[in-house]
DNA sequence: ACCTATCGTTCCGCTCGCAGGAACACCGAA
DNA sequence: TTCGGTGTTCCTGCGAGCGGAACGATAGGT
């Protein structure tokens, strides 16, 4: 997941020696921590980035005078409730969010399942907005928002189709497994790419979180005389419920949903 | 916001003078800048918080590799998406969101209007969660999440009512004034804090935004033999749906709601 | 097309903030 | 209580980074 550094660890600073600010650089590797990790003391810290535990502590302490830390129980800290108000105002800017709106919502009306908006970050997709339902007792709690790897979710899925970039980003960074389902051989995969180019959409069966599936079409917009996948909507559920009997009526909606806000996407501009 | 450390210890004036990790202190207050500005460019941040040109541009620069900013065209910065995305792992610690979730849905869905969760932060509310519906034409733009002044916002004065901490902050942060209806005057303002104290709700007409009113009521916990508000449901949309024939209606449906976690929250651990 | 005002970036030297190690205070478990 | 763990604080030298000025690039006014 941080394709960043994914190459060659190797302790010594090497890895982008290059950093202008070297405190702030370290802060910056310090909230990373956090992405995997919910709550960190300054020793995991330190030993994690590899710096002296004082200067971690330090570092902590700082961000948490920022507030981009709060402190928990036991002197340990988190990630803070600043990030999040600040990380409404990132996607926001979007315009992509604010088109779809209307559309995921009917979708979410329609078909009473939950639907997602997601855009490719790295070799991830980046879920920015999701309408949910209540699903009676289970739920999909593969954390709200969080990252996916590509190549497992419908959505990650269509987007690679129709988007060489996120593509060659996915087969460099490997297939991990998240399920007795989960694609992961290259070559089966370029080949489900190929059919998606085809067909216009995928679908996902148990590949991420047994027993939920979704399926998804793409976002597309013209881009150098091709059309290329900005998004995708997706739409999760318990796997009966999306692709039982469903399915193709499920299908449909998506693939309107999704044709909706590429036409709509024409007449805004930017992203 | 700052008044984390505006308690009264140290100095007087140096209001950031304290810092530990000047660097990272620098660079926190670099992002605060775009709180209110969506993108700025080195010289208007660096005039903002008053150091060299040269020292702002370092700090985008720092800032933009270690992406909590991204560049646009021009040179200019904005808040980078992986605020958004370390955004949602901070919310999503909050058990509050979990509980409520299920019940923001059935009542988004009962009532077809835009249902939200508000929690105190500083003397202002912040909306941790909504639940949207599609308003035709019309939107309620205030905004996804951001940070609204207690006051008023129906959210905002109902947790007030249950809560002395957040209702002295309001006091002390001032009334400013944003519609015709915004309610300005303290004493006014002490005198709904009580009526809506005994009555359980609050509504806030087109005091935020013309055209739209709220209601709102509060998530109580037991807290040191009382009750306090810890976050607030709220139902926004044009005046005459939800403060005209509805409003009994929809004010059963947000109290019932309301109540409903705050029972939940009883047998959950933590906020 | 020129010129100019203003932007963002880079260079450089002096200085003082900070990294690091060790000592300290503290908590929970054995 | 002891002990291994935590987070925090104190100190010092050294080098990271701040500020000022110089440099390209860009845009708008003329």
């Amino acid at each position: 997941m941080r394709a960043a550094a994914a190459s060659d660890e190797t302790t010594h600073l090497a890895d982008h020696d290059d950093t202008p600010l070297r405190s702030v650089s370290i802060a910056v590797r310090v909230l990373d921590c956090f992405a995997t990790e919910p709550q960190l003391g300054a020793t995991q810290v330190a030993r994690e980035i590899g710096v002296a535990k004082s200067t971690a502590s330090r570092m902590l302490a700082a961000l948490a005078a920022g507030g981009l830390l709060e402190r928990s129980r036991g002197g340990r800290y988190r990630l803070g409730l600043k990030l999040f108000e600040y990380g409404q105002i990132a996607v926001n800017r979007l315009t992509l969010r604010e088109v779809a709106l209307p559309v995921l919502c009917e979708l979410r009306d329609s078909l009473r399942e939950t639907v997602q908006l997601g855009i490719p970050v790295g070799s991830d997709v980046l879920y920015v907005d999701r309408m949910e339902i209540v699903n009676e007792g289970s739920r999909f709690h593969n954390g709200y928002y969080r990252r996916t790897s590509a190549h497992s979710s419908s959505a990650g899925r269509v987007m690679a189709a129709f988007n060489p970039v996120l593509a060659r980003a996915v087969l460099e960074g490997g297939l991990p497994r998240y399920t007795p389902f989960t694609i992961v051989d290259p070559e089966r995969y370029q080949q489900l790419l190929r059919q998606a180019r085809t067909q216009g959409w995928v679908t996902s069966r148990e590949e991420v979180e047994p027993g939920f599936s979704s399926l998804a079409a793409p976002v597309l917009v013209e881009r150098g005389g091709s059309r290329m996948a900005i998004a995708a909507v997706s739409v999760v559920g318990p796997t009966h419920r999306v692709l039982g009997p469903r399915k193709e009526m499920v299908l449909a909606s998506v693939r309107r949903g999704a044709a909706k806000i590429s036409k709509a996407l024409v007449h805004a501009i930017g992203v």
